[in-house]
DNA sequence: TTGAAAGCGATACCAG
DNA sequence: CTGGTATCGCTTTCAA
């Protein structure tokens, strides 16, 4: 059973490999019943073309490479599906790669991708990409967007979303129910989202003439773990009397920790404490109560990044910004009346 | 700036481009100091291999196909690193697709696949398989081993975890913690990976002396509504009073509805029932109280399907079933004393 | 409308 | 130890 190559089915088919191919691309014009035949000749050899071969040749390779930093991360398992349903709609295959973040494995997977030729790369990964990683990336001519993160001074596209229109929605969405003593946990302010969120938080708090009180800024490590722990400082900070009527997560998962943690404490969410998460992981739905939360348009992200890609535009420097979207679920409320 | 070629890496050296060829790929003898000035030339001209050209003359393209039900779901999310971690070592790309186990996509990805001449294929998709597939599986000659899933008469390598022993070691948990009534909540028993676990229930259950109840066999639905409402239907059944003390349910995403479930019910876990999972799934560990669970060896999976899938053996109709392991947390206590 | 022939960029055999 | 050359399987002029 050796592999059938184009020769074969042009044998079959008693014509030549150059008509083969040509109905294969649809290019050039080729009689019906010429077309005819080689199908049936395909068909019945069970041809199916070497994309190696059609890609030395052509430049193209069909597929796609995506670097996230862990695909095990449900926002980037989400944006990946994105990315994979839009390929496969196009007929690409996607290459995917979990850097954790780290420049050495960034730089020997982009290195790896390089050689296999990818028509594209969509990097949804770190901003502390090392300056080696962008000299590579701009030496080597590939098609790349960038996505979620919105980096500066990055000269190719970005898609992200609007994080300062998200927290200003979030923040918005407790103030409108009546909270004024706002709490918001984040993770580190090293990164550019965190700040992001916090100036949306703080603009929101602004245009409705409520004070920002930096007490009231909770920020330190990653996950659920740190939103249980911000949340057990912001309860030995302040007394049960006076904590805050509301809390802007930056994350799910902080969100996801503090609640956890007033779970423990018999704090009841949402009558005592109304809790806003961000990103709408799965879980959130599945917690109890279920998070309100802001979704970014993650699909919109992937297909909008896919398409970008390929697109025939020129890629330049243009910043995408989607507008994400308040989920009203369980974990919010108007404040009890003062007691 | 054209594309650095081996012939322009070659002419710099002043060497030809077999020379070149050999010192990249450590075949040949090459006198240090011709290898020295290739190395140079490869440097300063910031040569990359092209991976195409190179797949298509030795037919090995360094690239792994994964295909999963949904890369959203945790489990495969987490499969999915693994591969993607052994694959890296290794310098191989992996390409992933998520086929919601429908017929059409899985067909069309392997059909992708197949053109992309890929080195192997981990297949860890639905026992509902189209024999359609395996056929195309069979007559293409790609290298596959199938993960997750124990699919009978597969000719090819199955690695899977041993969902028999993770039941019956799930169950013995709780028997020994002294529950004696003890519920199953399953996913449908259409799936094989359902029955093995009713299997391994039922044998741990008789290996106890304890009788097996067809009245605390809950089965229907997937994900954590289904364990919510299976919970919901439990309750509605037997009184409060006359509740199981102990419930393994087969799928976290159950152990987590049915939680939530008694959580609004107010039934507190572990002191009135408890609970035990399987899966280990991340949210596992964030749930309150965190769940017990049985945690499948997935990093294990991942790795073995590697090296087995690029190994030189043979593949042959053999099937690696590797031990779960029982992750004690805090949804399982002793029942509390007679009331 | 069809086909001959020249590559795409690398590898491998075999000669020197 | 090094290099010429055929070749991997397909695409693409260009001529017929």
């Amino acid at each position: 059973m050796p592999k059938v190559t184009i020769y074969d089915v042009a044998k079959r088919a008693g014509v030549s490999a150059a008509t083969v191919s040509k109905v294969l691309n649809g290019t050039g014009r080729i009689s019906p019943e010429t077309s005819q035949r080689i199908r049936a000749a395909i068909e019945e050899l069970r041809y199916r073309p070497n994309l190696i071969a059609s890609a030395l040749k052509k430049h193209q390779t069909f597929s796609v490479g995506l670097l996230v930093p862990d695909i095990t991360n449900p926002f980037y398992a989400a944006l990946a599906r994105a990315v994979e349903d839009q390929a496969l709609a196009h007929n690409y295959a996607v290459l995917i790669c979990s850097t954790d973040n780290i420049a050495e494995r960034e730089e020997k997977q982009l290195e790896l991708f390089l050689r296999q030729r990818l028509d594209g790369l969509i990097v949804a990964t770190s901003e502390a990409m090392g300056q080696e990683f962008f000299n590579t990336l701009h030496q080597s001519q590939v098609r790349v967007v960038f996505i979620d993160r919105v980096i500066p001074n990055v000269p190719y596209p970005v898609i992200a979303t609007d994080h300062y229109l998200g927290s200003y929605l979030a923040t918005e969405h407790l103030i409108e129910l009546g909270h004024r003593e706002i709490a918001i946990f984040l993770e580190p302010l090293t990164l550019r989202s965190s700040l992001e969120r916090l100036r949306g938080f703080a603009k929101a708090l602004e245009a409705h003439q409520i004070k920002f009180d930096d007490h009231l800024v909770f920020s330190e490590g990653f996950g659920v773990e740190a939103g249980y722990e911000l949340a057990q400082r912001m309860l030995a900070q302040k007394g049960p009397q006076e904590l805050p009527t509301a809390i802007f997560a930056a994350t799910d998962q902080l969100a996801i920790g503090a609640l956890q943690y007033f779970h423990e404490k018999g704090i009841n969410v949402p009558d005592q404490i109304s809790l806003i998460g961000y990103d709408d992981i799965q879980m959130a739905k599945m917690v109890s109560p279920p998070l309100t939360t802001v979704a970014q348009p993650i699909t919109e992200l992937g297909h909008q990044a896919f398409e970008v890609l390929l697109g025939t535009q020129a890629l330049s420097a243009t910043t995408t910004l989607l507008p994400p979207r308040v989920i009203i679920r369980s974990s919010t409320a108007a404040p009890l009346p003062q007691s």
